[in-house]
Formats: structure tokens, sequence, C-alpha cells
DNA sequence: ATTATCTATAGATCTATAGATAATGC
DNA sequence: ATTATCTATAGATCTATAGATAATGC
């Protein structure tokens, strides 16, 4: 919709970088939420590092939670939309469970900015749609490792496993996605109770799932 | 130090809890930081839980860092101090390994509120005494994990799957403590790359370290 | 005299709103 | 005319300090 060049010209002229104001807010506020955390962070702040003045964020967002209530949203609705596509497959569930949190792991280890980490956010809670994408995922990760294990505490465990690429992320610099990815997918079927010879066999078919 | 009775009354009375001023203040601000983050909490509202008035607090903590550093540190040292006391001992690499994680997850899992939930806060990494017992104690885990696997990545997953007791215990209401200490332990000896017959004569070891 | 606590407040924010302004579009 | 942006600011905090006060201790 905002086209460029309309209106008032800002008052700190910078070079284009090709996003719309309402990205380059979602882009500030990406790194500064997941950095310094929401309440540290202030609406100046972000709209300093999107090139415009505090008050013109008014003009794309409600206000300071709808930012987080959008990046929340949309970092966590790929990996859903990952476990709806691989529901109906015929593959074992062990296999897609493999390739899920293989997905998941390298969907939260890419990206310019750890936005996962704004899951760990205490005042993330707050947000229910948000919420409620997260228990569908989760509740897609149960339903694959249903036919593993009925223990409730080794469901937990796999979920976790996967997030802990936020903490690895966080401590570690740059890392190989993929090879990550994997070793988390790996580590995730593993403390589910996979042995490593199912292992073998779910990660040959998760790789084909992923692939096709 | 600080005599019950001695100076003026309190403005708002309550029953004594048998805590001083300072414990009182420690738990408030435990309980807020965890629950509602840093940065999100206020003076007054810690000072409130704690049953005195904002400005009182400042008796007792030159300010609201100190709260938190003194809560940081006071979570991370007695991991680092099992790791101390298991360090000298004859046992296998892999036995002291998982009685460390056992005696790390007890430990985070344990206690009124979920303490190391403070690891995960953003403005966590500003407080450099702490990063520098958690440094001490991740170490204590690599110096474990050389003999098994040289594995960098390896090594990283199995101090996240420890730490992910955090996120489990956030997730779920209230856990026994010692079935999920254990289950974290194999967990980590499994991301590792122990073997489950490996792993049950290290868990037999380890659990001989940690009664002794 | 000592001390734990209080009240009051300065100074520094921070969010969100009101209303003006300077472009392009028609 | 529309719109993206600006400036200015009201109102609501929030942290930390200054200095008073009301107990016990000696």
């Amino acid at each position: 919709m905002s086209r460029r060049g309309v209106g008032r010209p800002r008052a700190v002229a910078r070079p284009d970088t090709g996003l719309s104001a309402r990205e380059e807010l979602l882009a500030a506020a990406a790194e500064l939420f997941t950095v310094n955390g929401y309440s540290a962070t202030t609406t100046r702040e972000v709209a300093q590092r999107a090139g415009i003045r505090q008050a013109t964020m008014y003009h794309y967002f409600a206000g300071k939670e709808a930012l987080l209530a959008e990046l929340l949203e949309s970092t966590v609705r790929p990996s859903l939309e990952a476990a709806r596509l691989l529901a109906p497959s015929e593959a074992p569930a062990g296999a897609r469970l493999w390739a899920l949190a293989c997905r998941d792991a390298a969907l939260l280890c890419s990206g310019a900015h750890n936005l996962g980490a704004l899951y760990l956010l205490p005042e993330a809670d707050r947000f229910e749609e948000f919420q409620a994408l997260r228990a569908a995922l989760k509740q897609a990760y149960s339903d694959l490792l249903a036919p593993i294990t009925s223990d409730r505490l080794r469901a937990e465990l796999v979920f976790s496993v996967v997030e802990s690429v936020i903490l690895i992320r966080r401590n570690t610099s740059a890392v190989a996605v993929e090879p990550m990815a994997e070793a988390i997918a790996d580590a995730a079927l593993r403390v589910g109770g996979v042995g490593e010879d199912d292992l073998a066999d779910f990660r040959k078919l998760g790789r084909a799932l992923l692939g096709g």
C-alpha cells in the first residue's frame, strides 16, 4: 500500500533498503527484542533503527504490543505449516517426526535474528493468538510421538530439545543450518527413545519427505 | 545483622515470615523476575511483595540490578560446586557427567520459583560475574564430555538439554524432581552419543556418586 | 545512638495522541 | 485529496536520593 515518495520526507534520509517502512519496523523490532528483550526496548529505539521518528510507528502498528504479536506469530506459523504438510503422509510416524523436528529447527536457526528467542521472553505468555499456534504445533509433535512412546515426560523432552536450538544459537556464533537442524532432529528422536537402527531409517525417510 | 523490632515500624503490618527483610526482597524479586521478567518488574512491585515501601529496598540493595545479580549467582553456584566435587573422582567420565547433569537438573527444577528462567532473560547477559560462573560450569561439562566425543555440536546439545529443564518446568505444572532430573541426565548422555548399555552403567555409578 | 523504616520528590524517562507539514496523485 | 511523515507534548510512570521518623539499645 504505502508508496515510497508519497508523504512528507523523512527527517533523517538514508539509502533505500528495499523494505517498506512497515517491514523496516518489524526488522528493527526483531533485532532489539531478541537481543535486549521486549520491555527493555523502547519504541523510540525501534523507530530510530527503522529510520523514522517514534510517533510515525503508530501509523503502521497500533502499539508496541502489535509489533511483538506479529513477530511471534510469523515465527511459529511456518513450523505449523510444516506440521500440516506432514500430517497426511503415509510415511512412518518416526520419519515424519524427524522431518518436522528438522524443518522446525532449521526455521529456528535460520533468519537474520534469533527470532525463536522471542518465545523465551516472559512477555510472550500474554499473546494468546501466538500461544494457540504454539499449542497446535506441540500437539502435532505429540501426535507423531504417540506411536513411539506414551511417556508424557519424553514428549516434553522431545519438544524442548527442538526448542533448545534457540539456546544453542544464542551461545554460539554462526552455525551451518542444515547440519545443525539434522543434529537436533537426531537428538529429538534419541531422547524420544528411538534406537540407532530405527533412527537411521527415519532419518533417510525424513530427508525424502523434506526433499519432496 | 538487621534485628527485627529495631527501627521504625513498617507502614503495612504483616505476620512474620521468619525471613529477614533482605531475604523477603530476594524472594519477591525471584517470583516477579521469573514470571514477568526483569525490565517489566518495578522496584515498587518487589518492595510491595516484600511488605515494605519502595525506597526501603535501597537500604538492602544498591539497586534493582543488585537483586538480579545476587539471584543469578546464587542459582548457578550450587551447580558449579557439584561440578567441583565430582572433578577429582576416579569414576568414569560418563558416570560423572551423568551425576553432574542429574544434580544440575535437580537444582534447576527444585525451589519455589523457576530460578533457572533468569538465565533466559536477555538482561542476564550484562551480569559478568554470573556469566563467568556459568562459563566455568559449561567448561566442567566439556571436560567430562571430552573422553566421550570431540564433537563441538554434541557438547552444546548436552549442555542445552540440561538447561531445557527450565523450558519444561515453565510449560508443565509441578513435576517430581528426582524422576525428572534422572530423565534429563539420561537424555543428556543420549544426545552426547552414549549407547544404552554404557548409559545403564553410567547411571548406576552416577547414582552412587550422588548418594555418597 | 543506632537503625529500619517511612514520606516526599527530583529527574529522567516512555507510550500514545493531537495536530501540522510536505510530498505525490488526480 | 491523500498520505507518510513530522514536531510537540500530556500523562503516566520508574529509579534513586534526601531527609524525617519511630522503634530498640545502652
